[in-house]
RNA sequence: GUCCCUUUCGUCUAGCCCGGUCAGGACACCAGGUUUUCAUCCUGGCGACAGGGGUUCGAAUCCCCUAAGGGACGCCA
């Protein structure tokens, strides 16, 4: 058992950034790797924007993706309670451990972190105002990502708000050194707040954590990191889009870390092999959709068709197109038939409805391609519809394939010159999946009453 | 404005630490081929070392400067 201990800390919102998701990711990756432990911590310390349902959102996020915790709510574990906000005791406890050391004071009635040095006095243009600054060595970080910094912490701040509330830095550092993390993976954003970190570590005496800091996930086109604002930045979109959490995940892997042996599909048990922090960049990386939608596809083409139905059917029903009397071998039939053909589930609604309902639209685009302006495809439906007519075989793929090439030959003609025409006819569409298959799970009786409903609305 | 970080095809990236490669892969895009349509699949193409100085026989790789990009500067997290 390794002794590595990773948190991923996230302060509930109401929603699931995908930066923040691949930051839990980053962390449960490097746990799983190193045998180590996962912490799942709440830092609810603001009380304003914290509410059961942003838990849950948060919750449900991470199980979806598969990001299972070793400790945190809904588990427990020996370093908890796991809320930031029933840890009060804790926080307050520590705070006094500073101000006997004389590392903390009180100003109007808040708590500060007092750094060790000479002090001066600053005007700061920026804030516009006036800053008591200290003369201090500059702290270093030896960042297992961006390698060795440098940076002066060289003013005091607040680590306890008037009102009695901690600060993050504070609770951040408390809990890391309370609950034992050796490993600080985190988003860059955090990089200069290290700094701060580094100084309360040494001011309680503790062992600093590695700290790794992962690039950010920048917007897809404009400028600065994805905000929850943007297309494609809330987990929960994806869970609504039908995209597959394995792919999300294979994909967020690949965004900012690399396994370097020119592979990017590639199983999580493959990566959790390799995931290490020599492998993860130090530039931030561009959101870009395509690319996840083709790690969805991937995934999508590979899954087993009970798994494929389980994930499409509540887009189907949430269309409208089946609800709950829907037969469930057919669906399996259907969507058999089509996984093949779609890039995403979200295109299955607007592919799949004439397998569930007649009166399906037709169209206008495909009967133009069909017919180019001539009847004369009635014809040929006609014919075709007297083969199948007569036809007393099995209704199967083969059997229809070849009773076709029969009609064609009989009658001097290619067997495309009568597929277009009844894919048109019994499905109002010129694409969709293989011809015969179409046959097949539409059935006799719907074909032939699709057919001839066809031929008396265009007068053939 | 100040501080910290970064910089290879449009995008994600390999190569950089230990100088010598036609600078490799993937997505996207384009063109052919396969396929009843579509999607797949196959083949090919397009396409990058931010700029400028050094060091060196030789620099994507080492050093310096510039520029651009990102982040941070809360009694938010």
């Amino acid at each position: 058992m390794s002794t590595v201990r990773v948190r991923f800390a996230p302060s509930p919102t109401g929603f699931f950034h995908i930066g923040s998701a691949r930051t839990a990711l980053f962390n449960w990756l490097y746990a799983r790797h190193t045998g180590g432990t996962f912490i799942l911590r709440i830092e609810d310390t603001d009380k304003e924007r914290n509410t059961e349902e942003a838990l849950r959102v948060l919750e449900d996020g991470m199980h979806w993706l598969g990001l299972d915790w070793d400790e945190g709510p809904g588990v427990g574990g020996p370093c908890g309670p796991y809320f930031q906000s029933q840890r009060m005791d804790v926080y307050r406890t520590y705070l006094q451990k500073l101000v006997d050391a004389g590392r903390a004071y009180e100003k109007d009635g808040a708590f500060y972190f007092k750094n060790l040095g000479e002090r001066y006095q600053w005007f700061d243009p920026f804030r516009k105002a006036e800053v008591e600054k200290v003369r201090v060595e500059p702290t270093v970080l030896n960042d297992a990502v961006l390698g060795r910094m440098e940076k002066l912490t060289d003013e005091d701040f607040v680590i306890f708000r008037a009102n009695g509330e901690p600060i993050f830095h504070f609770v951040n550092v408390v809990d890391d050194i309370a609950m034992g993390i050796t490993h600080v993976i985190r988003g860059a954003d955090h990089k200069d707040n290290t700094f701060k970190h580094i100084e309360l570590f040494k001011a309680f005496g503790a062992p600093l954590p590695v700290f790794a800091h992962i690039p950010l996930i920048l917007k897809t086109s404009g400028s600065g990191k994805m905000s929850k604002r943007d297309q494609g930045a809330l987990i929960e979109e994806y869970q609504q889009r039908g995209y597959l959490p394995a792919a999300i995940r294979n994909f967020l892997c690949m965004l900012g870390w690399n396994p370097k042996n020119n592979q990017e599909v590639m199983p999580i048990e493959d990566i959790i092999a390799l995931f290490d922090f020599p492998g993860i960049n130090k530039d931030n990386a561009r959101f870009d959709e395509k690319k996840l939608a083709f790690f969805n596809t991937e995934y999508l083409r590979r899954l087993p068709i009970g798994s494929y139905a389980f994930m499409a059917a509540p887009l189907l029903q949430k269309a409208g197109i089946i609800n709950e009397k829907t037969d469930e071998t057919y669906l399996q039939t259907v969507l058999a038939l089509c996984q093949e053909k779609m890039r995403a589930l979200e295109d299955l609604p607007g592919y799949v409805g004439y397998f569930f309902k007649d009166d399906y639209a037709e169209d206008p685009k495909a009967r133009e391609k069909v017919f180019k302006g001539t009847p004369e495809p009635l014809v040929r439906l006609r014919e075709w519809r007297t083969s199948l007519d007569a036809f007393s075989g099995e209704w199967t793929d083969a059997a229809l394939e070849a009773l076709l090439q029969q009609t064609a030959a009989t009658n001097g003609r290619q067997t495309a010159e009568y597929i277009h025409i009844t894919r048109l006819a019994i499905s109002g569409s010129n694409v969709g999946p293989s011809f015969y298959g179409l046959l097949r799970v539409l059935g006799r009786e719907r074909v032939l009453a699709r057919m001839e409903r066809f031929l008396a609305a265009n007068n053939g």
